[in-house]
DNA sequence: CGTTATTTTGACCCATGTCAATACGGGTGG
DNA sequence: CCACCCGTATTGACATGGGTCAAAATAACG
């Protein structure tokens, strides 16, 4: 379960060290110095349980991350783009797989190196700890998403998050580009193939979104996905609505 | 909403700044120089959306941590007890309301000042990155959990995992004291009272639990509740049990 | 084009949620 | 110390969302 890792694994090239503006080691910078590795769709970045060593921003493609329990079912904890960095939420060992959903193209930072000579940098040890509470607070959004809302709602919350990750402006049509599986979606989502498959089809019934092929979806009207899924996070929204909320007090009386 | 703040609120005491042993500034070295506040039960220590300027640990209690979706459905992201600590998960202003179960005492610890004196002290930045990693952990297994777990193997964990924090070790009878309400527990582990209660009373029936009151459970076989959890956690357990795994590849033929 | 994996749809069933009645427990005042 | 009361918990009857099983339709790939 340890084996078949990374097809190219080069050594940790030299980082241009000191060399860069001290004034701003953006992560970015960083990892711009560092050779590109490419995975094809289905490889392991890393497995869970492996040595933390280093974290990588992924310049193209999508990674899933995920644990297998014990009875064999696969928990989806996140999916990863284009731009965005994974490997940082642990501390010594992965605490899940990474793995290529497309083909994808990464860049590795080495995690002692970094730490190293983030000692000095405040700056940097700065740009981690936000990159961290991003990703608690994705953790506690999910969490919410697991724990309180119907199919329904997990699937419209789904595609509506999509649709910011792409920052796309929410006027008309947004066109997703969803290259995960439904299984994946489903794994995601605490929810089975079919739940995603007919709500989808819901969905579309509904004309709130257009299927083409497999993994393109065509937001007809964000806005309607977003009130479905209960406004996209939080806020905006100090009135109470409908009934669900036992631990409220009792009306007046 | 953002009314009610603490009941006693004094001003940040000096810290014994750099008096402190150098090379062990402990994060309960520094929180046992704070003065010690008071909550009543149903308290709030801080409410969503406050600006996040301190953190805290509980010496004595129980906390409730939890979010209100729109709707006004609640939704429970943890519970805390004596000896840990909240309050680090968040940049800039709390994710989440704190509010005590029970009476509770804290000490707070003011953020910036932390940091201020932290840019030196790598190691206690170290410090502060292991506790955040260990909530990421557990926000990681809360959705494995509301994800992909059933309500009895809910309870089930719940149950485990409460046991685990009590340092019990796994020997005969473990007697726990659940300060929460069934509400509570509903709302953290995505249920109903009524699925909390008829599973805690299917337990009882099969002589897994004992119940005193409303706030005491007795393990009488922890051993069982983990098996029925699958697992307290991860490890342990490379074969794949029975067949919910879509995922998987065909057997062989 | 044919073959195979993925997706979609349908029929059915079960685990939980919902609604409603009852029982308990823990505090209060007599 | 006992009787009463109210909030919490438990139990039951019933409804339903979503899972399961099975078949058909569609896409991807050689």
């Amino acid at each position: 379960m340890y084996a078949s890792r990374l097809a190219s694994m080069p050594g940790v090239a030299m980082l241009p060290a000191l060399g860069l503006p001290p004034e701003a080691p953006s992560l970015d910078a960083l990892f711009a110095a560092q050779p590109t590795e490419s995975l094809a769709p289905g490889a392991a970045l890393f497995w869970e349980g492996d040595a933390a060593d280093y974290f990588y921003r992924v310049s193209e493609g999508c990674l899933r991350l995920y644990r297998i329990l014990p009875d064999g079912r696969r928990a989806i904890m996140g999916f990863v783009f284009g731009g965005e960095m994974v490997g940082l939420s642990c501390l010594d060992m992965h605490r899940y797989t990474a793995e290529a959903v497309t083909a994808v193209r990464v860049r590795r930072l080495s995690r002692s190196r970094l730490h190293a000579m983030g000692e000095g940098a405040g700056e940097l040890q700065r740009l981690l700890f936000t990159r961290l509470f991003e990703e608690m607070m994705a953790a506690h959004r999910h969490i919410i998403v697991l724990g309180q809302m119907g199919a329904e709602e997990r699937v419209a919350h789904f595609l509506a998050s999509a649709a910011c990750r792409t920052r796309a402006d929410r006027k008309r049509p947004v066109v997703l580009d969803l290259p995960m599986t439904r299984l994946d979606i489903a794994d995601y989502l605490g929810l089975t193939i079919e739940t995603v498959c007919r709500i989808l089809s819901k969905f579309k019934r509904d004309g709130l979104i257009a299927l083409e092929g497999r993994h393109r979806v065509i937001l007809r009207s964000l806005r309607t996905l977003q009130e479905i899924a209960g406004e996209p996070d939080g806020f905006d929204a100090g009135d109470i609505r409908e009934g669900r909320a036992r631990h409220l007090a009792v009306e007046a009386h």
